[in-house]
DNA sequence: TTCGCCCTTAGAACAGTGTTCACCATTTGC
DNA sequence: GCAAATGGTGAACACTGTTCTAAGGGCGAA
């Protein structure tokens, strides 16, 4: 990562430059999003585990401490990494006739920008949008889920549902994704028939379902699963519509 | 804790006990089960994030570096306890007519086990029970579904989806509870009402959907909305249900 | 009973972690 | 030009998981 703009102290500046007053401010002055970039870049490229202060302080080619002068401590950044993947998303105006078509594009959307970054799945699983920056973003959630006519209680608890579905199976596609890279398994395709074999070793006469069932719940297609699991929710929500009394 | 049987070296044997050969074991044998309950004890009394091998073993009485001759790493550590979850619970022998009920035992029976250990859920939501031990587990909860008429496809996704909102679901209770602890709140009454206090600061032109659902969202009865969650995923699975063709 | 082996445990060490503190340099305001 | 404020530095503290060497105890063989 080169900083554009930052001079490299190793190389002296020739003699005309220094002359010249103040060409551009020779640091670049940290500022809590560069070092919300920088932990970003550390997540993709390291992991999780490995996401520490001191990594994104050596991204930043900076010392650690200096961090604590725009965060206050790791768990803030963490949410402030949460925080962003709001950024430059908005839910649409509530449209009764096509509320689940809403919310599938909301789930959608989330797990895409949870996919983006390494583990960022986990992070998300830590918080809770219940911040001054992210409850416009649950209020037109919840709009669109009283628009579609869900009673209030029902209402209240799909936002957690659909939330709550849509990071865990993020979660789990990348903590697959994990287990890969331990493995060094070469591709997506070896890890998952080595998976399969592993079923079909199984006696059959103990695990009969398990082995019936092991190619779905092993599938290629993850997002088809996905698919799948927002339309039981949403079915399951719509049951609890009840009809329009006409006037 | 005090180890029953354990001579306290600090407290010399008297000698006509010195005379016996051998009346109990000095020490007490360091096994892998030991371990685990001490884990647990630190869990309990300490949280996830100071459980740590040293704790452990300090619980023990035991140097660090004993515990590895009978775990290889803290991740199986963690992985034995998440095991120990499912000890002496097992799911019953499919009934078509009630899968639904059967279904709704198995997730308050792993809500109520992950509950009963600080921190249980966060552990629990990093592991898979696709190992040895825990695939009977997993072969009866399927049967369960596909006795109940849902189709293949579903079927492989039920399971999967149950987990995932009954080990969200407890997350998230968990999660608050530790915002609970951090806040000093002396009450949960305490921590909602100033929850719900919030809220209603906010301008309610432009939060009119969650001033008016703040109530059911901090709910005072989180097993009521469990039950919710669990009552909206069965509904939308069930709505795949192909009616039996008469024979 | 004594010897020798092997498994278990101890203790120190290594390379990390989050966080804080006293210090220093540079830039800014007067 | 000098003082003050800003913001980064480097060292330190108290931890973490893991590994290594060395010492200990219990057990079977002689």
């Amino acid at each position: 990562m080169s900083e554009p703009g930052q001079a490299d102290p190793a190389v002296p500046s020739p003699p005309w430059e220094r002359s010249r007053k103040r060409v551009a401010p020779v640091r670049v002055p940290l500022t809590r999003e560069r070092i919300i970039d920088a932990a970003y870049t550390v997540l993709d490229r390291e992991g999780y585990e490995r996401l520490s202060m001191r990594q994104v302080a050596g991204e930043l080619g900076v010392a650690v401490s200096a961090l604590y002068a725009h965060v206050s401590s790791k768990d803030e950044l963490l949410e402030h990494m949460y925080t962003r993947l709001f950024d430059g998303h908005s839910l649409p105006d509530p449209d009764p006739e096509h509320w689940q078509e809403q919310i599938k594009d909301f789930a959608r959307e989330g797990r895409a920008r949870l996919l983006r970054h390494r583990d960022m799945a986990r992070i998300s699983m830590a918080h809770v949008p219940f911040t001054p920056e992210l409850l416009p973003h649950v209020e037109r959630l919840l709009a669109i889920f009283r628009a579609g006519g869900l009673p209030d209680a029902v209402a209240a608890a799909a936002g957690d549902m659909m939330s709550t579905f849509m990071e865990g199976f993020t979660f789990e596609e990348s903590m697959w994704e994990e287990r890969r890279r331990n493995t060094e398994a070469a591709s997506w395709k070896e890890m998952r028939s080595t998976i399969k074999g592993y079923f079909d070793t199984l006696p059959p006469e103990r695990f009969p379902n398990l082995i019936a069932l092991s190619g779905m719940i092993f599938d290629d297609d993850n997002d088809a699963r996905f698919e799948l699991g927002i339309e039981i929710i949403l079915r399951g929500l719509a049951s609890y519509i009840e009809p329009r009394t006409q006037p």
